[in-house]
DNA sequence: GCGACAG
DNA sequence: ATCTTGTCGC
């Protein structure tokens, strides 16, 4: 995609008009190379908000190692926060930072997971599949909550899930990712299919409710880690 | 008009 | 998201 034909300090209207276009253009079926690095990308914020902290981790895919996940690099960058959050519309907020941080990166990795939705999303473009798109790089999002979508309860078990419907669709899938622990809300981004992006949440998962990437996106991109580094 | 509402 | 200590539970 080309940057300069595309406006980030949108009124809500035209963002939202804006998602409807790039929605079409989000492929659903998978066109993944074979995955050697994944990242992971998360977004934090200091100062009351006023600064948008974006952090991206980037681990080796190793299926012949014990410890299949390893960290290669890690690049967190900060700026002045231009939007508000506005649910629904959070990738005009989270993005321009997280692309600062992708150019700072020295790996293009062939898979990345997002803390947020992928078209689990009013208009089918959440953060993730935004994202998707600027990269042109596969993604999936792994969010907290729910931000749309029906489902039915989910079963107990690591690795259970359900699907997360809205009318007749199926946007994503519901995950118990760690037992006893609330579960986790999985949506293809850009060029993955739900199988393929559960697939790939699920290989990543280590101890703990959320995929190593985003794990430690998440860790990085927190007020907590900036106190940590000091 | 009344709720719901990723991070 | 963030402000924040201890505390209940697997």
């Amino acid at each position: 995609m080309d940057a300069s034909l595309h406006e980030w300090n949108l009124a809500p209207k035209e963002a939202i008009a804006l998602q409807k276009t790039l929605a079409k253009r989000l492929e659903t079926a998978d066109r993944i190379d074979s995955v050697q690095h994944i990242a992971g990308v998360d977004i934090g914020f200091e100062a009351g908000g006023d600064i948008t902290r974006a952090a991206v981790v980037v681990l080796m895919w190793q299926p012949d190692s014990t410890q299949h996940l390893a960290v290669v690099e890690q690049v967190v960058h900060r700026e002045p926060t231009r939007m508000p959050y506005i649910p629904g519309l959070l990738s005009f907020r989270e993005i321009p930072a997280a692309l600062e941080a992708f150019a700072k990166l020295t790996i293009r990795p062939e898979l990345v997971m997002v803390d947020g939705q992928g078209i689990a999303h009013p208009r089918r473009l959440g953060v993730a599949a935004h994202l998707g798109l600027w990269l042109n790089l596969p993604t999936v999002g792994i969010a907290k909550s729910r931000l749309t979508g029906q489902y039915e309860e989910v079963g107990n078990m690591r690795g259970d899930w359900v699907p997360l419907t809205s009318g007749k669709d199926v946007i994503g899938a519901v995950l118990r990712s760690r037992e006893n622990v609330k579960p986790v809300f999985v949506s293809p981004g850009h060029r993955l299919s739900l199988e393929t992006s559960l697939d790939w949440v699920v290989r990543c998962l280590g101890r703990t409710k959320l995929p190593e990437p985003t794990r430690l996106a998440d860790r990085l991109a927190s007020r907590r880690d900036q106190k940590r580094l000091i």
